[in-house]
RNA sequence: GGGGCGAUGGCGGAAUCGGCAGACGCAGCGGUCUUAAAAACCGCUGGGCGCAAGCCCGUGUGGGUUCAAGUCCCACUCGCCCCACCA
């Protein structure tokens, strides 16, 4: 996925590689979520998660209304808003009212520094705590050393013990040498494929690369806790124009530049802490795996999809080069490199028929994607219906136009070709040859841009030649316009002036015939085209069609259709705006198009068993003006498969998007030589569950590797319809001003300056709590403290041992019912990508505990529970810092990643008490607080019983009371 | 020109089914600790009026439906993205 549309080279994320020996198999898991679920349509079914709004808020009983109702108005010297967690109010509610801020402030912390520094001076062991030593003692051998503090903290608060530097590269080798995350086939589980977009080996990993694979890297974590077999494999998409480019501007080997990056970017994605399986690492620019994608350049070729034709390329006359169409730049259409404008060139090129799949393209039946990329998809496709019918020039030869409107074929009073038409030169009279040929001259230099600018005045000679309309006979001339396009349709037009605006800004200019056929102003009329035109606008309109067929008065399309077909001028027909993919390059860095042209047997493939085609690598790959492998002195010579005789090979290489249509095949079993996957585990787990990346691909990477799933289920080597089921397509961080990322612009921010700075676990978890994760934003360098500060806190929280008195029944209630609700949220958050929730409910759940231990809750089970509930919660977004305290401050047996996610206990969340709000009117007066199973009278008598709604209702009888669903009274007067 | 998405405090964002707008965090202000600073901790923080209780206003604009609208409907404005002489 190197590079996207129309834009500067984009440059993908790398990955850190490192393999790992040992694969001892995770333990099974309880699972606890469910496997998505697919529906019959194959739309995964998301599972109800939904949780009824908690908490009640402030609550001070004031008086009883009846015995089975307490209600509970606020006091009128009401406590201020914020002081209104369950945990506070359970302390609030033993205080006085009147000191109850009071009460919620926690003991002074004359531990704090105390704590700190029992830690700070132990040496490298830990010192677990006291709860449940004998397993921490146990597990000590498996585990590596707890982190040390480090001097300078010395002086600090009671949190400094933290490094979280020293914490995550421990924790990142012990992992990687434990094979932690090594993903084998194991039948006893349901599988999950994660799939994040492959970097592209541009050399740097950068936001870019962060900001899907952090969360990308969370979620897998999550579903592995939930009992799945998960897979999350990368790779680097190594081939390609920027590298080509890159090298070349530094004098460096295509190969060596790329291959120094891959070991570059191993590197930094490894400080990332995601649970990549290394030994599933696939590299694009790998013999082993571009074998492959030469393979299957030839089962495509032998299925009939792959074919070569002329085709116009971009050619930038200095450099002497063809360019890929990302490389030409700006709107004045110039080459990347030197700036000059770009010409076009006519070479001869291989194309895939991707347009053979144009229709099963567009059914997103079994796609459970972002609705936005299934419309980027359906436009780029562009499916028009209508019909196609044959004119004829008035010497004979049909001239075919496509048109969504036949019915108004009886209003085509000429036509116009493109400048390019091949009937052109046919149908010019000799008197107007001189102005047909400069028109075309003129055409032909124009830009693309120039040609397409829709507010282009319209400019057009006429040939002298004439066309009869099939419809009437009528006698209609022949014109060319660069507003018709060769590259759309046919290249020929009917001009119907009457209902289409182009082609009446044509007629009015050029002084041609208008005539109208459809009449239509009432509102269920069939409107023309498009506003345009006089008649259109002028009416008057009757509903009916004029100047048709006699005896045809309302024709609809379809029934004109039908009249077309037998009178056989015409029939019902499809155009696409989608074209065939042209994967030839004329560079060096790809993968070679495997094909061999002999003079007498034309193109073969080369033979499989003579794969891969290896690319040299003694090239001149400076631009030369000449294809690289075309100019090599022996490597293009080779032997006709058919006769043996001397022949050629061919000197393109395919388009990267070729090698990155299938990598999520290669992953399965990178070493694999007896074909692209080993098909035991293809079957095991394809399709990819879940696939996330960059929406810019919609219209390029994701719609080629669709039409490669399924050219390749025709071809009988993959199984299904769709390679991966789930998309979730993340946004973009921008600079800190709001702009792109550029280095030109430096607002370019280094994730490796970031984890050094603050740790990867407070970025990672910044990531993903800073922006809706679909959206993204601009960088804010001040937020990543709030994450930061969050995970100190919570170090600070789970290694303090202090002994405190044990506080009431109902501040442990409390504590437990707020863990059980964060539960039950962050489970559901987790299923819906939705990051930034499950941050915050998690920062959330840390303030509530810190209360509940002020409130006296440590050493109690509901404390002990908390903490395994929170640190899990916790694995999947900061891995490192959960895992460092769940083994080593908890004593729990590692590692954290292989717990079961734990399970909501439904009846710890609900709350016993609710609170409602009165309105009166439509607006908030007063709240009631009624136990959670009150009936709908009682809510009703304790919401007039309030004193604030008697004194709205000054007296008289409400007109109306109604309680909404247990959330709300309204009380109409 | 066509299509899509979006608009909530100083900022990022919460708000599950039409039911307490502003959760959580950043920034800011005040305080504790400190020789000092940093860190940490505590409190405040949409706007307006008010000593207070409280009242009024408030989710881009204008209408509508409803007991109730950030959420649904209609018409706009602005922003971003995609496609575009597409026949």
């Amino acid at each position: 996925m190197a590079t996207a549309k129309k834009k500067p080279v984009k440059k993908k994320p790398a990955a850190p590689k490192k393999k790992t020996a040992m694969t001892r198999k995770a333990k099974p898991v309880k699972k606890v979520v469910k496997p998505v679920k697919r529906s019959a349509s194959g739309k995964a079914v998301k599972p109800a998660a939904k949780g009824k709004k908690v908490a009640a808020r402030r609550t001070v009983v004031k008086r009883a209304v009846t015995a089975q109702t307490r209600v509970v108005i606020r006091g009128k010297s009401a406590p201020t808003r914020k002081a209104s967690s369950p945990v506070a109010k359970a302390i609030a509610s033993k205080a006085k009212s009147t000191q109850r801020t009071k009460a919620k402030k926690p003991a002074p912390r004359t531990v704090k520094t105390a704590a700190a520094k029992a830690i700070m001076p132990a040496p490298v062991k830990a010192i677990a705590p006291v709860v449940e030593k004998s397993k921490a003692v146990m597990a000590m051998e498996e585990k590596p050393a707890a982190i040390q503090p480090t001097p300078r903290t010395e002086k600090a608060g009671r949190d400094v013990s933290y490094n979280p530097q020293a914490v995550e590269s421990k924790w990142q080798a012990k992992w990687e040498a434990d094979g932690l995350y090594r993903a084998m086939i194991d039948n006893s589980k349901p599988k999950h494929y994660a799939l994040t977009m492959l970097p592209y080996t541009s050399g740097d990993l950068h936001f870019g690369h962060w900001y899907p694979m952090a969360p990308s890297d969370a979620r897998a974590r999550f579903m592995r806790m939930n009992g799945y077999n998960v897979l999350f494999p990368i790779g680097f998409d190594a081939f390609g124009l920027p590298a080509e480019n890159a090298a070349i501007k530094r004098g460096i080997h295509p190969k060596i530049w790329t291959y120094k990056n891959i070991e570059n970017m191993r590197r930094q994605l490894r400080t990332m802490g995601t649970m990549f399986d290394w030994e599933r690492e696939a590299i694009s620019a790998d013999p082993e795996y571009y074998k492959w994608t030469e393979w299957f350049f030839i089962q495509l070729f032998k299925q009939g999809l792959a074919y070569r034709k002329m085709s116009a390329v971009d050619w930038c006359p200095n450099c002497n080069t063809t360019l890929a169409r990302e490389q030409v730049w700006g709107e004045n259409r110039v080459c990347e490199r030197c700036g000059t404008p770009v010409i076009k060139k006519d070479l001869e090129q291989w194309f895939f028929k991707t347009t053979k799949y144009a229709d099963e393209l567009l059914n997103f039946d079994e796609l459970d994607w972002p609705e936005r990329v299934k419309v980027l998809q359906t436009n780029w496709i562009g499916r028009s219906e209508g019909a196609s019918v044959i004119f004829k020039t008035e010497q004979g030869d049909d001239i075919e136009i496509f048109t969504t409107r036949p019915d108004t074929l009886w209003g085509a009073t000429f036509m116009v070709f493109a400048p390019e038409h091949p009937l052109v030169d046919k149908v010019t009279t000799p008197e107007q040859r001189e102005v047909v040929e400069a028109y075309k001259a003129q055409a032909a230099r124009q830009s693309d841009i120039d040609r397409e600018a829709v507010d282009k005045e319209k400019t057009g000679v006429f040939t002298g030649g004439y066309a009869i309309n099939p419809v009437n006979d009528a006698r209609i001339p022949i014109w060319i316009a660069d507003y018709v396009l060769m590259s759309y349709g046919t290249g020929a037009i009917m001009a119907v002036p009457a209902h289409d605006e182009r082609d009446f800004a044509f007629a009015k200019k050029y002084d041609l015939p208008i005539v109208e056929v459809i009449r239509p102003v009432g509102q269920d009329s069939i409107l023309p085209y498009t506003g345009a035109g006089v008649m259109v606008n002028s009416g008057p309109f009757d509903g009916t069609k004029v100047n048709t067929e006699k005896g045809r008065k309302n024709p609809g399309i379809s029934a004109v259709i039908d009249w077309l077909e037998q009178k056989g001028i015409g029939k019902e027909s499809v155009n696409y705006r989608y074209r065939d993919w042209l994967i030839s390059r004329q560079r060096y860095w790809g993968a070679p198009i495997p094909m061999i042209h002999c003079e007498k047997h034309g193109w073969n493939p080369v033979p499989e068993n003579q794969l891969p085609v290896l690319l040299p690598d003694d090239v001149e790959w400076k631009p030369t003006g000449e294809s690289p492998l075309k100019l090599h002195p022996t490597w293009k010579n080779t032997t006709c498969p058919v006769c043996g005789e001397p022949a050629v090979r061919e000197t393109d290489t395919m388009d990267t998007f070729m090698c990155s249509s299938w990598y999520h095949l290669r992953y399965l079993s990178p070493q694999y030589d007896k074909g692209p996957f080993d098909e035991a585990e293809y079957n095991y787990w394809m399709p990819v569950d879940t696939y996330t990346g960059g929406i810019e691909h919609a219209t390029m990477h994701l719609l080629y590797t669709r039409f490669f799933h399924k050219a390749l289920r025709d071809a009988g080597i993959v199984e299904g319809n769709e390679p991966m089921l789930q998309l979730r397509n993340q946004g973009i961080i921008l600079g800190e001003d709001g702009d792109k990322m550029s280095k030109s612009k430096g607002n370019v921010v280094a994730p490796d300056e970031l984890v050094a700075q603050y740790g990867t676990d407070a970025l990672r978890t910044y990531l993903m709590f800073a922006y809706r994760w679909q959206e993204g934003g601009p960088w804010n360098s001040q937020g990543i403290d709030g994450t930061s500060r969050w995970l100190r806190r919570t170090w600070a929280l789970f290694t303090e041992d202090e002994k405190r008195p044990l506080g009431s029944p109902e501040t442990l209630k409390v504590l437990r019912r707020k863990v059980h609700q964060t539960l039950r949220r962050v489970t559901r958050d987790f299923e819906n990508f939705e990051f930034n929730t499950i941050i915050s409910s998690l920062m959330e759940l840390l303030n509530e505990m810190y209360k509940a231990r002020d409130a006296g809750a440590v050493g109690s089970p509901e404390w002990s529970e908390a903490r395994e509930i929170y640190l899990k919660m916790l694995a999947p977004v900061a891995p490192h810092i959960a895992e460092e305290l769940w083994t080593n401050q908890l004593g729990k047996p590692y590692s954290i990643h292989q717990q079961a996610w734990p399970k909501v206990d439904e009846a710890a969340a609900k709350e016993d008490m609710i609170e409602l709000p009165v309105q009166v009117n439509g607006k908030v007066r007063d709240r009631i607080t009624v136990a959670a199973d009150a009936s709908e009278e009682e809510i009703k008598s304790a919401a007039l019983a309030s004193e604030t709604v008697q004194r709205y209702l000054e007296g008289k009888e409400p007109k109306k009371v109604i309680v909404a669903n247990r959330r709300l009274v309204s009380v109409v007067v």
